[in-house]
DNA sequence: CGAATCAATCGAATCGATTCGACAAACGGG
DNA sequence: CCCGTTTGTCGAATCGATTCGATTGATTCG
């Protein structure tokens, strides 16, 4: 309930003194330092956010668009939320949490309303309308996530690297024959970043290795799932191993596993691409976390640094290189793609092999 | 960009009569309105809320309280994050997220600087810091989850109706010997309320049915949660029932029934009780979900109901039933029970019976 | 026909900070 | 000893809305 000017009286000062001790952007000596922080302390004196960020167009809060939630939930949102938030902190920042109920409406009223400084994108879309309506608003942004498209700063781990990984760490355990459980055939025709990556890996690696790799979409419909999970386990030539990139449906799918007669890792290795950090008690696998702190602080990061360099629709510098504007080609964004690495136990080799 | 007082230049009209256009508190002609109106649209004008927040001292904020992430992270608690959120834009009000990274510091600073009008908890514990602090501020909040003790209103699944239920449902679909795994001993010494009432309710069905119940406490390390089942699982009598209110190593542990030789439901029946509605495809057993969305629902209410009625410190009203104020004694909160429901498919029958 | 009533709108004060120019006192140099 | 500089602080304008009285016509009633 204590105002500046409170503090101000009460130390004996002008108001304008008290916000330069705050602030510290101008010089005060020792003694009215100490005598206006006194007074703070005293009076419990806390700036009001409404006041400072009217006066000074800074609300010191990013806008977090978490995604759609498409009938199943994704259990790693929640958690790149709690990342994105403490991150966010470490640079005094604020989060505002959005869902897309009323599709880009929220993010648009908030742009609008000055609620936030910037936004942070989660599971972004290829032709996303939200990646339209901030470029129509000139409001910083930054993807967790990405597709090749959009012309946004953004973090991701190199999924096509990821896969390739799994791939030949199997190999190297022995295994020839394997199955590749990819994204749902959904997400590949959304043109999810993630989806197409994962599987110019699992090619690239194939050809690489000369492994059979073949290839299971997954599908939301677990019974489906199940169902395809099952055949391509019993076809001949039997896989000795299962790369899964898929994880929504984990134990529906080890469950199916169990029910074809096969133990894990005795008959059937099962690698994991993508999983969550101790999510969900995958511990047991081997796998490719997702490095969820990571990728949560460089996305942060980018979007506060797009707040200063804020759209100013100036001509183009003539420092740049030639070419179009610096944020109009998708490529040259700024970016921060993260290399895989394995965790858990070491894979085991197929069956017969000591 | 434009400000109220553009629109009003534009509508030829004083800022007042554009902000009584807005907030409808004054009777405007339809002349006026319809000119107002228009040069909203022609404008694309959108009141700061900084401005708004300043002058009303009311930010159409609920700040919410993501739980401590205790080594293993919840699935749950993004979903509840995004229905609070889409319950609360159903009120006009957006969502701060908040971690608790730096302890209560973060909720003690949302609510000095009024970044917020009211804060929902997740995930309470016993003689909460955060409660505390929020009584001490005077700030408005309601709890998701509950034990009995915090003078907050909140709402809660009936837990212990919820492992009740379960176990009759399995006594009457044939089962005599089950097990029930709890709530691991750190929740149950935290005192958290689910993990309390669901302790009672396995024990007040075991004696109302005369079924053999026993109780096996999880445990975060999923090895020693393994070794704990599989004992439990083949101990003599053998159980052919199990009732699981720990979701959260749930494949670990379909995993340790797979392994004990045990196939589900033919051999054991999985009853799930608290898991999240189609989350990690468990939709194939019989279970009892979370009504996450009932639940965001009524905690977004009760927290904006708080708002108006915040702490007044006045004398207590006489119109009070006898004894002390309102907000005084737990049980005198508002509050949001909700009934448990069985979902999934019927429970199958033990093993040797049709 | 003048006074009282009512509807619609205006003007000005206000919320609580930030920030710029002005100003007084202290200081140093010539 | 006077003037220019530096140091520290003050006062006032400002950010963009809300809201309360005051004001202006139009209308009604006696």
């Amino acid at each position: 309930m204590a105002t500046i000017k409170d503090v101000a009286a009460r130390a004996g000062v002008a108001p304008s003194t008290v916000s330069y001790v705050l602030s510290g952007s101008r010089k005060i000596s020792e003694d009215t330092r100490h005598a206006v922080q006194a007074a703070i302390e005293e009076l419990g004196y806390h700036p009001r956010a409404s006041a400072r960020t009217l006066r000074s167009a800074r609300t010191r809060v990013l806008a977090l668009a978490a995604p759609r939630v498409p009938g199943a939930y994704r259990a790693i949102d929640g958690r790149f939320a709690i990342d994105v938030t403490d991150a966010a902190r470490g640079h005094g920042y604020d989060v505002l949490l959005m869902t897309d109920s009323d599709g880009v409406g929220g993010l648009r009223r908030v742009a609008r309303s000055r609620l936030a400084d910037a936004a942070v994108l989660m599971a972004v879309e290829d032709r996303d309308p939200r990646v339209e309506v901030l470029h129509e608003l000139g409001f910083p942004a930054a993807l967790l996530g990405h597709d090749d498209h959009a012309a946004l700063p953004w973090t991701d781990l190199d999924w096509e690297a990821a896969v390739a990984l799994a791939v030949r760490e199997s190999v190297a355990a022995g295994h020839r024959r394997m199955l590749f459980l990819s994204s749902a055939e959904h997400e590949v025709a959304a043109r999810r970043g993630y989806a197409l990556h994962g599987l110019d890996g699992a090619r690239r690696a194939a050809a690489e290795t000369g492994a059979d790799v073949r290839v299971v979409p997954s599908h939301r419909d677990p019974d489906i799932l199940a169902r395809r999970l099952n055949e391509a386990l019993t076809a001949r030539p039997v896989p000795t191993a299962l790369i899964v990139q898929h994880l929504i449906l984990l134990p529906r799918l080890l469950d199916t596993v169990a029910a074809a007669g096969l133990r894990v890792p005795h008959h059937l290795t099962v690698v994991l691409v993508g999983s969550l950090p101790d999510e969900l008690g995958t511990r047991h696998l081997p796998r490719i976390d997702l490095p969820v702190a990571e990728m949560s602080t460089a996305v942060a990061r980018l979007a506060i640094d797009a707040i200063g360099s804020g759209r100013d629709d100036g001509p183009p510098s003539s420092q740049e290189p030639a070419g179009a504007g610096a944020s109009t080609r998708p490529s040259d964004a700024p970016h921060h793609l993260i290399q895989p690495q394995m965790a858990g136990p070491v894979i085991a080799p197929p069956p017969g092999r000591p």
